[in-house]
DNA sequence: AATGAATGAGCATTCATTCAT
DNA sequence: GATGAATGAATGCTCATTCAT
């Protein structure tokens, strides 16, 4: 709920005078979305039905209809949201940290771990929805699939460019060793959201950031 | 009932000579047991319908009731099964070796990474499920969380001993290190299974084990 | 939502100036409840499919789970009406009538007969459903009970009176001589029910009262 | 179970000596039947399935359709036996007394009553199926409407003759003076039915008894 | 004589979607 | 701007029946 809000005013072209209809349809567009959110995070997509999302946003579920052309519709502009802050603010957040590698990679799991509290559902939205659409063709697959393949682009070159200035070990190929630091990353949040109860946020990212920068740092010895 | 071939030696007392009958009941079974593993796993429980699993398994939708008494009940059994590979003998396998909490760690990691290869929809099928059936009380999820639970008690007691012992960084909770070591493992067979096509499988593996060995190291000099 | 029109005026504080919405939902909900109890009577609850009640009110089966929870909600919602109907009504008649016990009998049995026309669907659904859910616990079951029970605790308090005034025969227990009157009664409504077309109303019901006096009328020489 | 056993050997041409086949066979026969009849009173008839008839026989589903041709040829093969416990003997009970009606109407209740201990259910089948089968054509329906045929001339043909004689009174259609004995007898058979743990078997006896005579008695002053 | 395996039609229920108002 | 009414396709499940053994 607080994405789209932040969210919709940085992008949308909007007369500064609203009219009170204006307020009126951001108001239960954000409230459709927000309910959506936290369904789909929390129960699936699947497994939430329009009721739900439009009986949380105290609305009727024709009014989804009114605003959005399907339950598919809903999804994908939930995802567009995503994309904004979770790829769009991470590409950014690491381009203006650096010029070295490490600091560009601690820059983005500074973000991460930023983002697991602030916006903690958006970050799942990504990882659960590519799990649950991974075999089901469509455009919501297309986005996601879009979407993932940004993220690992940006570790991916960030991987290559510190192995190639020798902050990173070398000797495991960059696309696989992007892959872990992404899976350490979305295995943390998937845990995270499994087991927040019995978990202490700061102690896991620490925890994180070890694991992370053990993984990429040069060995001095080899291990077994 | 077992659903893997493999599984079937170990814990059955079946006269040598089967009847037809017997035979013709365990070939169904577990065809429609493998046929299921196959669907929710690439598909999910609620995505996958009766007609597709008994149609994979050449049946009709009513055999599946003959042999189960629901599709919940077809998603137990399935695992139960997975408890005994994923779960059992991982436990065995980390008690055989040793003494060092090293070795233990990497048999774990190592058979972790020989079951991404010999069972792989049976270890996605528990961290799947475990998503899917996050908010839906019942059985299945009684029988999930016990089974993480174990899982996460292994890898718990594990790091704990090694930290007791000097073999692992002390300077973090052993609870928060247990869970991103279970993280990442989680993590990476979902990067495995959303993009096995892109990765290269060993080299991924090694990734994997610098990720875990770097998370536990104890470090020289601290991280900034 | 009250099943028959009649009861309508009753109990509903509705503005005069009905909206289209409204009457349109109170049309169908009547149509729907219409076809059920007809349907209910004729065939049965279980040989009763939502395809036939629906299809009977024009309208689809998805429409009966619009106005309803599930097809046992049909069948209660028609019991509540039925308990007003055939019930209060009756503890009112026999209430306002009197002070003699025969007096107040006798209009009981009026009330009935006059059932048996108005209402015909209304009391065979309560027999019929009586002994369709005899052994089958639930909400059901539950309500038919205690409907059953007002109506019972009615009579037997009637003779029970009736037999201290010196009315009825007293050498037969009140119980037993109650069951006999309800028995007398609904065994008429089956009969009636099953036969109704090589059968006189009127005369059946002289001859139903007949045997109600007789049974209950005191004995100048003991039979047998 | 007791009415079939007995009712076999009356109408059967059996040789003396049995073969083991012969005498196993007609123990699963029985133990169907008796299945059948139990469940099919106290649940009904499509309430009840075949896995409880043959389950409580002691049998598999299969071994249903080695003796019947279908579940309803079980019924029909319960019914016949019905016709013989209920129709035919009562026949030749009232055929054997008299001469005057009253005397035939007493046999006729006594062995009603009788019934009542001796083959409750058998009873109970009629009068249910009865009901059940109301509105669906077919063999069932067929056979059970030529038995009430029986029932009801057996009754009517007494009540006539009664009334001829003077003995009954003639102020009332047979046809529905019948019709009344009829629904006492039936209705009394469904309330102890519904209620044998709260009634008193001998003293309910009485009131049906006084019921039916007193609306079959010559009245001296006419009812209000 | 009897069973276990399997089928397929039928059924209650859910749910995304449409539409008149 | 939004709702309530209604639809129809999909789905899990039950059950009488068939058949090979």
């Amino acid at each position: 709920m607080q994405a789209t809000a932040g969210e919709q005013s940085d992008s949308v072209a909007i007369p500064a005078k609203r009219t009170r209809k204006a307020s009126q349809r951001q108001a239960s567009t954000e409230g459709l979305l927000g309910a959506a959110l936290r369904l789909f995070v929390s129960q699936g997509y699947r497994a939430t039905n329009l009721e739900q999302i439009s009986g949380a946003a105290k609305l009727s579920k024709g009014a989804v209809y009114f605003y959005f052309r399907s339950k598919e519709a809903v999804l994908l502009e939930l995802l567009r949201s995503v994309e904004r802050i979770v790829v769009d603010r991470a590409v950014a957040r690491v381009m203006e940290v650096g010029p070295r590698a490490t600091d560009k990679l601690v820059a983005y799991l500074h973000y991460q771990a930023g983002l697991g509290i602030s916006h903690r559902d958006e970050v799942l939205l990504l990882i659960l929805m590519s799990l649950e659409f991974k075999e089901r063709e469509g455009p919501v697959l297309s986005f996601i699939d879009q979407l993932n393949q940004r993220q690992r682009q940006l570790i991916e070159d960030l991987v290559r460019s510190g192995q190639r200035a020798g902050e990173f070990r070398a000797d495991l190929h960059a696309r696989e060793l992007a892959a872990i630091v992404l899976a350490i990353n979305d295995g943390t949040f998937l845990e995270w959201f499994r087991r927040s109860k019995t978990l202490d946020g700061p102690e896991l990212v620490r925890a994180l950031r070890a694991a992370v920068l053990g993984a990429t740092a040069i060995q001095r010895t080899s291990p077994s």
